[in-house]
RNA sequence: GCCGAUGUAGCUCAGUUGGCCAGAGCAGCUGAUUUGUAAUCAGCUGGUCGGGGGUUCGAAUCCCUCCAUCGGCUCCA
């Protein structure tokens, strides 16, 4: 007999050789029939492998990560056969689960398989599923299992192989279908019910430009029918939230070919939307002691050699500006920090007088490759809530949780409730890639890990993530409907301070060399109002919206009435307008309701013997009258709510 | 930048195997109507079919090339 431990400290005995499937038989049979893998001693395996020690165990559910892995993984194979039976020949990468899904790469060799091709092998797929098949796990010796793939002519596996160290690898086997695979896998192909292939792109092998383009499949697969059109739903809300969509219904930014690629046009409507956003945030860091500074858009191309930002990305940037003066560079600025550390410069600064936080809503220029470039969430001109705080190293920590109190508010207001920081740190193994002292980093490292604990913050940590220059601190929000953007973001620094020679007098009279931290808590204005549209599918609130109110005139005879109330709505700091058309009143209606205004208010007969309007709220109908003053105090209280007054 | 797809009026889209002056709805303009909670009616204007080149008696339709957009890959100071 083995002793099973389970999550809750639970202790069971059951005869060697048991397997996970038929441990969650003993609990359940509806366990059973849900249970998709299985953790033993945090290593994740098939159900059907015996366990034949004490062990540690969890059992996955589709709830779980770890089993929908499997879930995916399985389904990524399922896909591998159907494709073999249909194309026999095909050569295979790699075929792993995502996040949302799976993918397989495939080399179809002088074929080609477009979308249409998609539903013939989703169909293909379900027929082999529904014949049950086992995933059959077998350990193979190296040589053995160069020799299958050498044989197959699959050059891919083989190259696989030849970094696997032997004793370790095992094959994995559906059907007519025989794959490397460390897995683990579902006992059984029959939970696949519902299959929906969802795109095919082309992706290099091993992510490398050099090597040969292969074609990968994307699919998603569910255990019933049902979740599988909940998620094809929620692919077309969040086609419907699309920003490049939306922004172009309401009119907040355009894109012109004339003016070039990736340099976002801003609309009176969405500059206005902008505008809101930038006074907010410029509001909370005057609060918090930042100053606002403000540099040109262009540098000497000194500037960003003595940054080492040249030798990075000069080769990849817009070329240098080039003057009438023989041998004289400009660059676009790429970033503010250059600046705002010339500005630190401008005079000497005393212990006392650290931390120095200078602000700027600056605009960057960058070359984005041309495949990168996406609406607004990929630009190569925009504009950074950026600053750079220049304090000792003794205050850190304590600037860096106030960074964090900043995001964390933006967040509560603009009611993203769901983030996680990631805490981005410089891969181990490769230091060379980094710049600074082995110490600065570690201190560095150190700050932002106890600052984010102090802060309670739900952290993940990556490694070989961080910038070249130090580590940081981003923020990962979820949307409305589940999808993660990466939004704020700070960022210690103790090279540039080093290389603009940057220093503060010490109590003691001696120099000392300042820390810094860039910081961009939305990131850059065009991302987030990006992320914002899709968050919110245009819907903004109210302190927010460009258009709060819109004043709708049963008929002409009315627009001096409308404008009358426009005006008491104006004096209250209240943004608005008044539809003076010659329109029938439900054309108005349908029109401000389609552009997300939250409050239109009729006005007509009634309403003009009774000094009063009715209000209707976007989404909800029609509320009923009530005085001009009464609405315009409702709005200032939503308002203040809104802003946490 | 690479692979693949797409590009028709301001917007959303039709345009059959190459064949009469390239169409619709919305928007816009003009007129009628003066309206009570999601589209009033009528008329009109508007397109070198992404740009350039080619094949053909004839090209939105076929070929080449450039540009842009979309889906991925790679990248993201």
């Amino acid at each position: 007999m083995i002793k099973i431990t389970f999550p809750d400290g639970n202790v069971r005995e059951y005869p060697k050789g048991t397997t996970g499937l038929e441990i969650a038989q003993s609990i359940s049979p509806r366990l059973a029939s849900e249970v998709l893998s299985i953790s033993v001693n945090d290593e994740l395996w098939d159900l059907t492998r015996p366990i034949n020690q004490d062990a540690k165990i969890i059992l996955h559910k589709w709830d779980d990560p770890k089993g929908r892995h499997a879930f995916w993984h399985s389904s990524s194979h399922l896909m591998a056969e159907a494709l073999e039976e249909l194309y026999p020949g095909i050569k295979f990468g790699i075929g792993p689960s995502i996040e949302n899904g799976f993918y397989y790469d495939v080399d179809l060799g002088d074929r080609t398989i477009s979308e249409s091709d998609l539903a013939k092998i989703e169909n293909k797929m379900i027929e082999l599923a529904r014949q049950k098949q086992q995933f059959a796990r077998t350990d193979v010796s190296k040589a053995d299992a160069l020799k299958t793939y050498k044989e197959k002519g699959d050059e891919y596996k083989v190259e696989l192989i030849n970094d696997l160290q032997d004793g370790t690898i095992t094959f994995y086997t559906n059907g007519a279908f025989t794959d490397l695979c460390r897995g683990p896998h579902l006992p059984d192909t029959s939970m696949i019910k519902a299959v929906k292939l969802t795109s095919i792109a082309g992706a290099y092998w091993r992510g490398d430009e050099k090597n040969k383009m292969l074609t990968r499949i994307y699919g998603i697969t569910f255990p019933q029918k049902k979740p599988l059109d909940v998620y094809l739903k929620m692919m077309e809300e969040a086609k419907k939230r699309d920003h490049r969509k939306i922004g172009k219904e309401l009119e907040l930014f355009t894109f012109s070919q004339r003016v070039g690629q990736g340099l976002p046009l801003w609309l009176p409507k969405g500059a206005e939307l902008r505008e809101k956003l930038e006074q907010f945030l410029k509001k909370v860091q005057k609060d918090s002691g930042y100053q606002p500074v403000i540099t040109p858009h262009i540098g000497q191309k000194e500037l960003y050699v003595t940054s080492g930002h040249y030798a990075k990305y000069g080769k990849d940037s817009f070329q240098p500006i080039h003057t009438p003066q023989e041998g004289e560079e400009f660059l676009l600025k790429p970033m503010n920090c250059p600046h705002h550390c010339e500005i630190y410069r401008s005079k000497p600064h005393s212990y006392k007088d650290l931390p120095v936080r200078l602000a700027e809503f600056g605009t960057v220029y960058r070359y984005e490759q041309s495949g990168e470039l996406h609406g607004l969430t990929r630009v190569r001109g925009f504009t950074q809530d950026d600053a750079h705080i220049f304090c000792r190293p003794d205050q850190l920590k304590e600037e860096f949780i106030k960074v964090i109190d900043i995001v964390l508010y933006i967040f509560k207001t603009l009611d993203f409730e769901d983030y996680t920081a990631q805490i981005s740190l410089r891969d181990p193994n490769n230091k060379e890639k980094y710049i600074g002292s082995d110490e600065n980093w570690q201190k560095a490292e150190a700050a932002i890990i106890e600052a984010a604990q102090e802060k309670g913050l739900n952290t993940v940590v990556e490694l070989g993530e961080a910038a070249f220059y130090g580590p940081k601190l981003d923020f990962m929000v979820r949307d409305a409907i589940g999808r993660k953007w990466q939004l704020g973001t700070i960022q210690v620094d103790y090279n540039l301070p080093e290389r603009f020679d940057l220093e503060y007098t010490g109590a003691d009279d001696k120099k000392y060399r300042p820390v810094m931290i860039h910081r961009a808590p939305f990131g850059s204005m065009e991302r987030f109002v990006a992320v914002l549209i899709e968050h919110t599918g245009g819907k903004f609130p109210l302190w927010l919206t460009p258009d709060q109110v819109r004043i709708l005139p049963i008929s002409e005879k009315y627009n001096d009435f409308a404008k009358k109330v426009l005006n008491v709505l104006n004096n209250s700091d209240i943004r608005g307008s008044v539809d003076d058309r010659n329109e029938t009143i439900g054309k108005k209606i349908r029109e401000s309701e389609l552009k997300r205004t939250p409050y239109l208010l009729i006005v007509g007969e009634k309403e003009e013997q009774e000094n009063k309007v009715s209000v209707r709220v976007q989404g909800e109908g029609d509320k009923g009258s009530m005085s001009i003053e009464d609405f315009a105090d409702m709005l200032r209280k939503e308002i203040e709510k809104q802003l946490h007054k």
